[in-house]
RNA sequence: GCCCCUGUCGUCUAGCUCGGUCUAGGACAUCGCCCUUUCAAGGCGGCAACACGGGUUCAAAUCCCGUCGGGGGCGCCA
């Protein structure tokens, strides 16, 4: 179960069990315990999922920064599954987290540790303490006697210092009635065992802190450095939430962001790179990211610049790269792909990938190239097919086309302009209309270019279709 | 109720550590103009903030105190 190789300047105790961080220092809360220890720890981090649920935004963030962490600082980043909760947790739960996890870019180091397989171990620490007179029975459950009247402080790398007084925490359930450890104790434990050097998790565990220090000393262990980054809100300030557009990571997915805008918005929701650097690549931001500049004022998730971080990254993509996720959002958006080629995707991909905020935008911008039963814009209709001359210049320009030998966009250019001139129009008087005959919108790529990728038949039968 | 974190444009933020260079800078959104075949993209410009009240100081967004606001926690959930 434990796959991992053993961690830096780790020993065994008498149990055989590995611990990597022995307190040696009296200064348990000391800012540079490391360095008073005398040791060079490679950076050890960890994202902690419960699989009891999809992937948060808020979970991915953490797991994000952890991970950025641990790869600026050429560390290790590892991935403890929290599933002590035998009813809730679901191995599907699992799969998908890991799945995101993946899909956002964010890799791991070793396989990950499954806290339920290693009940026994938490079970005979807590024996440890019980024995120690640190802790005491009530009923089947163990908890953890809270010495009163002290403090208990520590350098938040993202708050300062905190200091909380021990009368406010209760004892601590370390093992509960059902034989499972509680939360905070297997936190430790493992933490502890695994190395774990830099704990970055939200602030919602920032009373969990100080508990957790006093396992540590406890078992008279240097405890790791604690960062506690604020949580994203929704648009409105309140708690980040379904009708807030979307909360999982899947959801983003599905309405087509690309994983390094999201990442983006992510990083740039706890983290400023800079003026220049705010549209980044995952990569780009490990070189960049200094822990020490992260942000401690809760932010708001921001949809719309979300949308314009995404346009920005989707412009930067070649549409070779664009091809098979725009693939996959035309299948699920009900467009068969079958008889398509990949060279006419790629071309229609060029001309509107500048106009997207999402992959998803591209099916409904498109869909009058797969279909011909597109829907009609009525304002458009009022405004550019009410009037008689303006179907018969669209009749006339069906006639200009058809005797064009090349249908390149420059001859049907040339050929709209000069039919234009002749009807004493001014060009757009003859565009206008003629894209909304061909794909039922006012906006849209260049007039010709669309032309072009319909094809000549097309085009000819719908503009013959609004002027017969 | 108690404990903890936090408060610069609508939003994300720079500045705050070492008070004067801040008539507070950038980005998104928004508005206007340019470009133009529409929509985008791009270029240019506008609007817009130091939560409030006290101090300290020649001088405060920057330091101190209080108030108010936002968030989190106080489980044999994680």
């Amino acid at each position: 179960m434990f796959h991992q190789s053993e961690p830096f300047l780790a020993r065994r105790d008498k149990n055989g069990v590995v611990w990597s961080q022995l307190a040696r220092a009296s200064s348990l809360t000391a800012p540079d315990s490391y360095a008073i220890l005398g040791t060079k720890k490679m950076v050890t981090v960890r994202f902690a999922p419960s699989p009891t649920g999809y992937l948060h935004l808020g979970s991915a963030r953490t797991a994000l920064f952890n991970w950025l962490y641990a790869r600026h600082m050429e560390g290790r980043f590892l991935l403890r599954v929290e599933d002590t909760d035998q009813v809730r947790s679901d191995v599907r739960f699992l799969e998908e987290i890991l799945y995101d996890l993946r899909w956002l870019g964010l890799d791991w180091d070793s396989e990950p540790i499954y806290q339920s397989r290693r009940f026994p171990l938490y079970r005979q620490k807590a024996e440890e303490l019980l024995a120690g007179g640190k802790a005491y029975r009530e009923g089947e459950a163990i908890l953890f006697r809270v010495e009163k009247g002290r403090a208990v402080e520590y350098d938040d790398f993202i708050h300062g210092r905190i200091a909380v007084r021990t009368d406010d925490i209760k004892d601590q359930v370390l093992i509960k009635s059902d034989g499972s450890p509680s939360y905070n104790f297997a936190c430790v434990i493992d933490d502890a065992e695994l190395g774990i050097t830099h704990i970055l998790r939200g602030d919602d565990h920032i009373s969990n802190t100080p508990k957790q220090i006093l396992f540590y000393e406890a078992f008279r262990l240097v405890p790791p450095r604690f960062g506690h980054m604020p949580l994203i809100l929704g648009p409105d300030g309140a708690k980040l939430s379904k009708r807030h557009g979307g909360v999982s990571v899947e959801e983003y997915r599905n309405e087509g962001y690309l994983p390094g805008a999201l990442v983006n918005h992510l990083i740039l929701l706890g983290w400023y790179p800079g003026e220049e650097h705010e549209v980044m690549t995952l990569e780009e931001a490990v070189g960049m990211f200094d822990i020490a500049q992260m942000g401690d004022v809760q932010a708001k998730f921001d949809l719309q610049k979300l949308r314009w971080l995404n346009a920005s990254h989707i412009m930067k993509r070649t549409s070779a790269e664009l091809l098979p996720l725009i693939k996959s959002h035309l299948t699920a958006g009900g467009v068969p792909l079958s008889g398509v080629s990949d060279e006419f995707l790629l071309r229609l991909i060029d001309l509107y990938k500048i106009r997207l905020k999402t992959l998803r935008d591209f099916v409904e911008m498109t869909d009058c190239f797969f279909r011909d039963d597109f829907a009609v814009d009525e304002e458009g209709k009022k405004k550019y097919l009410a009037k008689p001359e303006n179907i018969e210049n669209i009749r006339l320009l069906a006639v200009r086309l058809e005797a064009l030998a090349s249908f390149a966009p420059a001859e049907i250019e040339a050929a709209c302009r000069q039919l234009a001139e002749e009807r004493g129009l001014k060009a757009a008087g003859l565009i206008h209309p003629a894209r909304l005959a061909i794909s039922g919108k006012t906006s849209g790529a260049g007039l010709f270019e669309m032309m072009e990728l319909l094809g000549k038949e097309k085009v000819l039968r719908r503009l013959r279709g609004v002027a017969p």
